[in-house]
DNA sequence: TAAGTTAGTTATTGATTACTTACTTAAAGC
DNA sequence: GCTTTAAGTAAGTAATCAATAACTAACTTA
């Protein structure tokens, strides 16, 4: 079946991204891609000039899907508590969504082979992270939220708390909801931080 | 230069450790390693049937390490909140000492090869869960933290702030100490729990 | 409908990989 | 000092990898 160029690549992304996540990041070869649409391995190269830039279009694709998750949690404005929900359970919902991001974090094609998608990455992190200290700021302001502690920090522990309950998923046999638990988790913390809502 | 095959078995899991950090787990061949000590490939083979049984006495010895490091932490009979002061401080420095660990636990030898390089980090990473929830526990009895909050979910939440901090160390240009970074934010949070101590 | 473009093929390349076989040499024990 | 044996080498193997070359079938459009 032949299709058009855009639709091929987007297939070719999208394929890369369900066998990080079935067999591993770094076992993803040209011919298993190629195997799994049903092409040729010669036939992926027409659509990529190497393998690094299949994975920089990873980096888009993922970058992509967080930024509009973040835009769409944040697109009304609900008291900051809300909002942080928000952004933290849309970042559950899309490693839920695509459970080879946490594994890609640590691959080898981003640690070593790939500056272009370790910096999309950290760019993304850093990205989230100020998203957070802007609603915990303003939380703080309305005093729903301790001001005790520094925003970044916050913003720190809520991004590992986040990261912690997707690495027990993800390291685990993933037999629980990975939103609902950390949405749990979440909950807790706020608590501590002083936030007194239902 | 001949060694007696304990010397150079012990060599070899060095080396394949510091190579999974320089260049990646997955980039580790027994080539490279050979190279690093300095002998040929072949003799490589000669210590270790196969690349499996090298990445497990890896985990063995990374499971070694870990373990007597928790001993260490927890020999002395301080107040709980020191002792677990002292267990997250281990985990940190085991962090920095052998860097690779946190790639190992998303590697493909790990996740998808070796069955049992899995299992005997998921059952360290259990274990250190349950002496956390240990001196959570005595200190919640103890009085110095907040009892409405489940000895088993701070737990979580300590370990994924050591995660988190590793994840942003491991990513970043490892331009911070981690145990300085790891134990400042251990404060914020044990304040946030409750903790009231200098 | 003919010409040009694009997405595909088959077949092969050179580089690496884990692992093997046959031979060699250094060191320890009696 | 001589034998034994354990640690090493040299030289390969088959498999797998990304990437290339030469060619072809299927669309598009003028």
């Amino acid at each position: 079946m032949r299709k058009p160029a855009e639709l091929r690549k987007a297939q070719i992304v999208l394929t890369i991204l369900d066998l990080a996540d079935r067999i591993g990041p770094d076992r993803v070869t040209t011919g298993a891609v190629a195997a799994e649409i049903g092409v040729t391995q010669a036939a992926v190269f027409r659509h990529f000039p190497t393998k690094a830039e299949m994975w920089v279009a990873v980096a888009d694709h993922i970058a992509g899907l967080l930024t509009t998750a973040w835009a769409e949690a944040l697109k009304d404005s609900a008291p900051p508590i809300e909002r942080l929900k928000a952004l933290i359970g849309a970042q559950l919902d899309q490693i839920t969504a695509t459970p080879a991001m946490p594994m890609l974090l640590f691959s080898r094609e981003l640690n070593v082979g790939n500056a272009a998608l370790r910096g999309a990455f950290r760019d993304r992190l850093a990205t989230l992270h100020g998203l957070l200290v802007r609603e915990i700021t303003e939380g703080q302001q309305t005093r729903t939220f301790c001001r005790d502690v520094a925003a970044a920090d916050v913003a720190v522990l809520l991004t590992s708390l986040v990261q912690g309950v997707a690495i027990r998923w993800s390291l685990g046999a993933r037999d629980f909801v990975l939103r609902d638990e950390g949405m749990r988790l979440l909950a807790v913390q706020l608590r501590l931080l002083g936030v007194t809502e239902g």
